[in-house]
DNA sequence: TGTATTTTGTGAATTGTTTCACAATAGATC
DNA sequence: GATCTATTGTGAAACAATTCACAAAATACA
């Protein structure tokens, strides 16, 4: 678009940050910019791609075709953050029969895909009664990473990183912002 | 199960977090134990659930019944959390069939259902491009929270709330993390 | 009933994060 | 090319969160 400089306010505007919040964050990775200059579009876009390793693709797998797993297999734009979805997995035969749009494997093949195709993180989204189960599983086959959308705390080897993404807690947190809002308010009447 | 006390230790274990966590933050919202007794289950469950409001339904609605829409519009855990989806929206008259399990109601309907039901929280999950336009609509209406699964941030007066989930995050996160662990590893080869 | 033990509750210390404030300087202006 | 101005970069200050450490109290047990 023909925009060739940004500056720390712009960016910060648009992230819903203070711009000081920005110059430590990119003084912290060695981005520097020019005084009165900014930051330059394109290597600050190459820098941030290096940082968050987006210009190498990662493959990952997704355990668990539900409404959640479907959910996150069809979405199209991880492309662009570097997040290639090779294969999705689940236990129920009935959704290995391709219906649908999105080949789903059965979970016998998982370490032959994820040793192809180098897969070391895995999006789980089973039910809560078997996430530990599918986890140790994961892990035995040398996943590292597991994003866990459900609401259990996993128990892993140190040397794996598990990432707890509660929906439930999300909306409800938002619930109770805006009925803590509402009290205050009502006090002022 | 026959459980009726628990230590701040038990719950730190299952929580992931120090046992002077759970002692604060309890001491925080005025929740006692008993020192040596640790805390009574019954009692702790009902503090928890005044403080996080979970004894009053909530009343949300869905806007937007893609991939993700769906998803959370079929869960059914939302409710023993105090979330109850009445009603779910799409501007895709294709959508409005309900072929599905669940219907699924014309923007025109939002106004005339949120003032029914006195719904004050939304779950946005359409697309990029219309999430502003629609979030707009949504403070119109008197909507005073909102889930955010659109990687935008959205403009809102300072009485509304906005939650925004990004799912790219908390999975580039994870990719993120394991390459440093990797990285961290090799060193020491 | 008295003593030992366990666990809470919380100030104080530590650690971590964000904001402030301003010198350094690249670029704009004349 | 001299001067003015806007913006960076970063120590220092302020603020926030977590951990430490231990007195107080409830229970167990002799
Ligand atoms: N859908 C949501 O909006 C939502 C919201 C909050 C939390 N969650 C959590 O996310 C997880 C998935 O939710 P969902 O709604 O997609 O559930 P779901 O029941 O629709 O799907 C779970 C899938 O996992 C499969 N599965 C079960 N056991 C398996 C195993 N051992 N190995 C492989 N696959 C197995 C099932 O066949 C099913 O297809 C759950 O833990 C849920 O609590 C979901
Ligand atoms: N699906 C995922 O796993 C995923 C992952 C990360 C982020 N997201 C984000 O979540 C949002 C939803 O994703 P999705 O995959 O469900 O998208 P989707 O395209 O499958 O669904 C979007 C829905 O919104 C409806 N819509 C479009 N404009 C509307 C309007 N003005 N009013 C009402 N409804 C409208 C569409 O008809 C469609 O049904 C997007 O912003 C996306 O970027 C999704």
């Amino acid at each position: 678009m023909g925009v060739t400089r940004v500056y720390s306010y712009t960016l910060a505007g648009k992230a819903g940050v203070t711009p000081e919040q920005v110059r430590k964050d990119f003084s912290e990775y060695g981005i520097k910019g020019n005084r009165r200059g900014g930051y330059l579009t394109e290597s600050l876009i190459r820098a941030i791609e290096v940082i968050f390793s987006r210009d190498r693709k990662s493959n990952v797998v997704v355990v668990g075709m539900g409404n959640l797993g479907q959910a996150l297999s069809r979405y199209e734009r991880f492309a662009g953050r570097g997040i290639n979805i090779v294969a999705t997995f689940d236990i129920d035969p009935y959704k290995h029969k391709s219906r649908s749009d999105i080949q789903v494997y059965p979970m016998e093949r998982l370490e032959e895909i994820t040793e192809r195709f180098g897969v070391t993180v895995a999006i789980l989204a089973v039910p809560e009664i078997s996430a530990q189960e599918v986890c140790d599983e994961l892990v035995n086959l040398g996943i590292r990473g597991i994003v866990n959308f459900s609401p259990v705390l996993l128990k892993v080897p140190q040397y794996v990183v598990v990432n707890n993404v509660n929906l439930s807690d999300e909306i409800e947190s938002v619930i109770l912002s805006v009925r803590r809002m509402k009290d205050e308010q009502s006090l002022f009447l």
